[in-house]
DNA sequence: AATGAATGAGTTTTCATTCAT
DNA sequence: TATGAATGAAAACTCATTCAT
């Protein structure tokens, strides 16, 4: 009787649960920490307490600070994937896919930016961290996999000229959107420009036409 | 005998007690220690340690760490605008001059890494300091300004459109420097390019490319 | 048997693990570092080491410097009162209760020196703490509620003259004895008398007569 | 001519008058500093500041930190007692001149409530520095004398009785008027009075009153 | 699986004091 | 006589990490 007690309180199941929501919850709480405040700024009690569970569950977990802010890179990356997935090009001639894609890179930085500022972070401590997270290459940009077929399609068509390179476009397109979302603050205190969100989707659109006279035949 | 005397009369690596040259010499290694460990990890002992000058002291000139922070991002600004001063755009036919300037402003950022760092860094912590320096707006790039001659320029030679705003145009030459020398790290780590300073110095070239079919009339 | 199973079940000295009873010896630790070394001149480490915890324990229990001197101002009025309590007036005559309350008094100055001590600290640091103790007032010694029953006591007797405030009369009777004691250091050097706990005492039975004659109807 | 230049420049005469004003300054400076902020919370830099010279000076002139509160208290002493010099009691009956001690006492230590302090700060420390004044018990009080004489008058004129020690007596005196000064702070926290000027005016007249009954023949 | 209690090893900051002129 | 420049030693305070239950 009293055994039956005892599992009637310990059930299997969701207890499983809790210990995988546990660790969905720091790593969510350390993706925001370690992109508000930096490697060296981020506080693991503020992560456990922002995460709802005690600092030893975290360590227990993941063994210590650095272990924590790999996984939450990589959180990083997983996220904006995700986000990633909802774009479909394939729908939209060469010409709006390309626009399609610009737009939507910079409202993705817009709307996530702990992604921009992970990335920061990482570059700042000299990409260590990211090297060692193994599958990281597997983890590819999907969108250059999608702005492949859309170049090849627009080149086909006769509308884009053959031979650009996906990776290389790709990195006009982010740098782009990157730099004045992740450097909107230092913009703003140096130059007197109105640089809100209606800004940075003109930025967008203007940055489209200069992308699309590049890529014309 | 010169020689003698010469070096009699003043050891030249420790010139001490020069207060400004210490302050000088503080300077340079805290803008070294932010950059490179960001505003937290940065340690005001190793600035101290790097400036050859005792803690107390350095504390007497600026008053606490995040007042060498200020001062040290200052600085970045004042050494990155002497830098500028040497691009001279005005003697170049007005592509020439685009071309230049992106491919300045990329060898700029290239071989001055603290400054995008410390951009970086200011960015991470929301632009509160630099916000803080008063003069930040009157010290808007030198860049900008000669840029502006070279869109006019341009412009009445017919060779380029009018009504290009400088400023946003500028946006878009720094934006397709920085990304790639910021976010190197993360690069690498994701795509099988080979990342180097010749790949930089392509990227700037076809970026111009891309500005200048933008900017045709 | 029994013995060794208290022995094995609680060393005595060392009950860690006891977040009240770690307070508690803060607290004691502090009180004798605070009206030892005076507000400054206290050491947070010298109170960690004679409370026998590390220095993050106490502040993570208090805060900083600051709220362990508040808490240890606080502490020093608690236990003082708790002396307090045991001094009992109603059994006596209201002429013997006036001996014994200023008896008692300068024997409680004289045994809990870290009381005057205290206070000396807190007047000399403009009493901006006990102002910040909210329940300052409520705490209002316990004496002057038992000493204006005796005064009443007195007068309806007869032998006390009416109207005499047990406030200002407290005061009286306070400073008689807080002086010899508080002083005594500077006493001993300028004059030459031999100024021990007899002479305290005796200083104590002379206070007791002016003040008698002083209430004397 | 030169010479003459010289000498003109440095004049003997006023020199030396510096040297002793600085020193001057330098004490009086200290005396604010120690009896504000106590030994420990006392800072070299802000008197030197306060005295109007340079750190090196008051070091060169006093020897350390010690020092200067070792002369600073003295000088508490010499500048308490120039005040008493100006008490006169030798033109007043004995009674109306006990109430002028009480009265003086009271005025002296509310008006000057560095000596309070310093008195204070010197007996948190143990009393060591006035211990090593030399001259200490030779610059006793000269109101013990002057009340010493009163005593003898009065009881000469049979209006006091005989054999009151005026050492101990002025420890009432001084005990009555120095408390509710020194621990003002305190009690306006702990009590419901008004204490300003007015009040310790009051409490001196009261005390006067209560040292005649007892002095009464 | 989970946590309240606790700390070693730093990190920033302060301060009495000395150096060099 | 006088001081601006400089510092060793120590203080307050923090933080990643572990202990004991």
């Amino acid at each position: 009787m009293r055994d039956q007690m005892k599992r009637a309180k310990k059930a299997p199941a969701p207890r499983r649960r809790d210990a995988e929501q546990s660790r969905q919850l720091i790593l969510q709480a350390a993706l925001e920490e370690f992109s508000t405040y930096g490697h060296s700024g981020a506080r693991v009690e503020r992560i456990a307490v922002n995460a709802g569970v005690s600092k030893p569950l975290l360590y227990d977990y993941f063994g210590d600070k650095d272990a924590v802010y790999a996984a939450a890179l990589k959180e990083a990356y997983v996220q904006i994937r995700q986000g990633e997935l909802q774009l479909d090009l394939d729908t939209l001639s060469p010409e709006e896919a390309i626009r399609a894609l610009v737009q939507f890179t910079m409202r993705h930085f817009r709307e996530k930016p702990w992604f921009i500022r992970m990335l920061n972070t990482e570059n700042l401590l000299g990409g260590t961290t990211i090297r060692e997270i193994s599958d990281a290459k597997g983890v590819q940009s999907v969108l250059v996999e999608r702005l492949r077929s859309v170049l090849t399609r627009g080149a086909n068509a006769g509308v884009f000229r053959a031979g650009v390179d996906p990776i290389e476009f790709y990195v006009f397109v982010a740098s782009l959107c990157y730099f004045p979302v992740s450097n909107i603050h230092t913009l703003r205190a140096v130059f007197d420009l109105p640089m809100d969100i209606a800004w940075l989707d003109r930025r967008a659109d203007e940055a489209a036409d200069m992308l699309l006279l590049y890529l014309r035949a």
